[in-house]
DNA sequence: GGTGTGATCGTA
DNA sequence: ACGATCACACCA
């Protein structure tokens, strides 16, 4: 387990995104394998947090590749993506979903409501509860612990599924979501 | 199985 | 005012 290649993250956001699939995000001795991730990226993609230039708020995006950025929203919920693409482009990846790997325990423990396996980590704030992932996490470089992002050789999938990206209500014509055909943890 | 709605608050 | 969401109610 080798922390995921800085190079490989420079690339653009839409070659990025189906290569994370299969890497793993842990931290400490909770992880999971990257089922389902969106493309974001910045000047030209109304869907993004960025595409009205840099604010307190997204100025972790417009950094160097293999950063978290981690966010709020609905009051309540954090998500993380990773910061991808030449530098200054403002791209990200956001992991949507996770296939549980070690923890489980411990994320039944962080998600109570969680009934089954695949309720743990089906989503971009799920995951963010069962991994303990939040706010203090923004600008962590992802090659540092405690949070990880890791290559264990697993190589992505040769088809993944691709779709419109979830929950945005600009944007919606771009394919920019991709998952693992058929993984009960992809989101929705 | 599917759809609809309330929660809750930082950001712009 | 709205959101890169979730959980639960309700209907089928």
């Amino acid at each position: 387990m080798i922390p995921v290649d800085r190079a490989a993250l420079g690339r653009d956001a839409r070659e990025v995104a189906p290569y994370l699939l299969n890497k793993v995000v842990g931290h400490g001795a909770v992880t999971g394998r990257i089922v389902e991730v969106e493309a974001y990226r910045g000047s030209d993609d109304p869907g993004s947090h960025a595409y009205r230039g840099p604010t307190p708020r997204t100025q972790v995006m417009f950094g160097s590749a293999g950063f978290a950025y981690v966010y709020f929203t609905y009051g309540m919920y954090w998500c993380m993506n990773v910061v991808v693409g030449p530098e200054g482009t403002a791209s990200a990846v956001l992991i949507r979903a996770l296939a549980p790997i070690g923890g489980i325990d411990t994320m039944f423990e962080r998600r109570p409501k969680a009934h089954k396996t695949k309720d743990l980590c089906s989503g971009p704030a799920k995951l963010c509860q069962a991994l303990d992932v939040d706010g203090r996490f923004d600008g962590h470089d992802l090659a540092e612990d405690p949070l990880l992002l890791l290559d264990d050789g697993t190589p992505p999938p040769a088809e993944p599924s691709v779709s419109a990206r979830i929950g945005l209500s600009r944007g919606l014509d771009l394919p920019w979501r991709w998952y693992v055909s058929g993984d009960p943890n992809v989101s929705r």
